[in-house]
RNA sequence: GCGGAUGUAGCUCAGUUGGUUAGAGCGCUGGUUUGUGGUACCAGAUGUCGAGAGUUCGAGUCCCUUCAUCCGCCCCA
């Protein structure tokens, strides 16, 4: 064996990484269910037309960072690059349009063949929720409001934006794509190579470009809002209201374009200055055309999802594990005693390190190491009189106490 | 996919214009007398110097290739 690394973009996670990774999904569950919402497993790969066909022809996911392979049977599969595209075709495969709205949250890896980076893993993990069925601006709000009190229960709102921005319907999408397009034609020579590119295939991406040369063109263009019909107006007014009326503050961003296609209306990013260029911590936006685009008619959506490993590289502090009760005999006589008294304290809800091995000052060090509070000293003396000896390990004092009473004791 | 940087013990890093047995701190192991840790002191182990080829009497140090990580672009969570 002598290729013992992981393959590039892939970790092994142990320790406090994955504990942090394990609170942030914690956290997550723990917030969307007071919504209501459920958890959903959906397989990790799926014909590779789910997210080819839904995602968009002319998105980077599709046309050069998902995993496909062909299975025994000459079936082209795609281990999946996102949460969304599954969902909603587990949706529609099981007819849950009868019983709506449905409200599903999920985590798990997701796969893209991207150049790797901090914050940026070929397998990645992602949180997500999805909520089906509801066309007024209330289901944005309360997506919106969830998501905002999760990166709170996190301790990170305080290091964190809201931006937000509207699609609009497709008519409004379609006028604006028109008339940027016409007005980036004219100057096109100013446009950076990659932007040139994007105008036959994505020109709404040209919006949140980088380059100087794109920026300046861009500050000039039309904007999105003048295109957006009345219908669409009132919607994202009425989602702004509403998070004014829950105190949570954002920032409107016309140049908020989201990369999927299927986006539509309210589109949202939640992003951090702390990881560079991947400040994009969570993201969703409304997909009202997704549902039928997949023959499961004309149902609603909007949801979101995080990236877990970058929620997770922003927590500071070390997440702690549980303090032990540490159970030591000393002495081969006392083992027995000692393999008991350990069992009982974990039937009793305990959590109990027995040392393995070593004199009382060997296991006593490794009391410490795993940061036990107490220890729990089993020695010949001790177990002729059905006591132990219970020592402190914080503050060191010890005392005698009897086997019987030893439950009370570590309880109190 | 494009541009740039880096790669030396488990971790963070030092290693001088190429020159003999490659270093530090932290961590780890053992000890400072037999049943008392977290502090202190003493001792010890550990590296195919990312991998492969090359130049040279001699390469951790120079050249090339490759792999990986990091930064930026693209894109995205």
């Amino acid at each position: 064996m002598e290729k013992v690394q992981s393959v590039r973009g892939t970790y092994d996670l142990f320790g406090d990484a994955k504990r942090k990774m394990k609170k942030v999904i914690a956290t997550g569950e723990s917030v969307v269910e007071k919504y209501g919402f459920e958890e959903i497993e959906t397989p990790i790969f799926e014909f590779t037309e789910v997210f080819a066909r839904n995602l968009g022809d002319t998105s980077d996911i599709v046309t050069k960072e998902m995993y496909c392979f062909e299975d025994k049977g000459g079936e082209s599969l795609t281990l999946r690059p996102e949460g969304t595209a599954g969902v909603v075709r587990a949706f529609v495969a099981n007819g849950m349009q009868q019983n709506l709205p449905v409200k599903f949250y999920y985590h798990g890896p997701m796969f893209r063949y991207e150049r790797p980076q901090k914050g940026r893993q070929r397998q990645f993990t992602q949180f997500g929720v999805e909520l089906l069925g509801v066309e007024t601006p209330q289901a944005d709000i309360e997506v919106i409001a969830m998501a905002y009190e999760f990166l709170q229960k996190l301790g990170l709102s305080g290091q964190i934006t809201v931006e937000i921005n509207s699609l609009g319907d497709a008519e409004s999408r379609d006028t604006y794509r028109e008339k940027l397009v016409a007005y980036l034609t004219q100057h096109i020579d100013e446009l950076s190579e990659d932007s040139k590119n994007r105008l036959t295939r994505n020109p709404l991406r040209i919006l949140d470009s980088k380059e100087d040369c794109d920026k300046t063109v861009i500050a000039n263009a039309p904007r999105y809002a003048d295109s957006l019909n009345e219908n669409s107006r009132q919607f994202f007014a009425a989602v702004l209201k509403g998070l004014d009326l829950l105190d949570i503050k954002y920032r409107v961003n016309d140049r908020l374009v989201r990369g999927l296609d299927y986006y539509s209306h309210t589109v949202f990013e939640l992003t951090t200055d702390k990881l560079g260029a991947q400040g994009t911590v969570l993201a969703g936006g409304r997909y009202n055309g997704l549902v039928a685009q997949m023959g499961g008619g004309d149902v609603a959506g909007i949801g979101w999802a995080c990236g877990v490993e970058r929620l997770s590289m922003l927590l500071q502090e070390d997440t702690a594990l549980p303090r032990p009760i540490a159970v030591i005999p000393v002495g081969e006589d006392t083992q027995e005693t000692a393999l008991q008294i350990a069992h009982q304290l974990r039937l009793a809800g305990f959590s109990v390190e027995q040392s393995y091995s070593g004199n009382m000052k060997k296991r006593l060090m490794k009391a410490n190491k795993v940061n036990a509070a107490q220890a729990v000293i089993l020695g010949s003396d001790e177990v002729a009189t059905n006591t132990a000896t219970l020592k402190d390990l914080d503050s060191g004092e010890q005392k005698t106490v009897a086997l019987a009473d030893l439950i009370k004791e570590l309880q109190a």
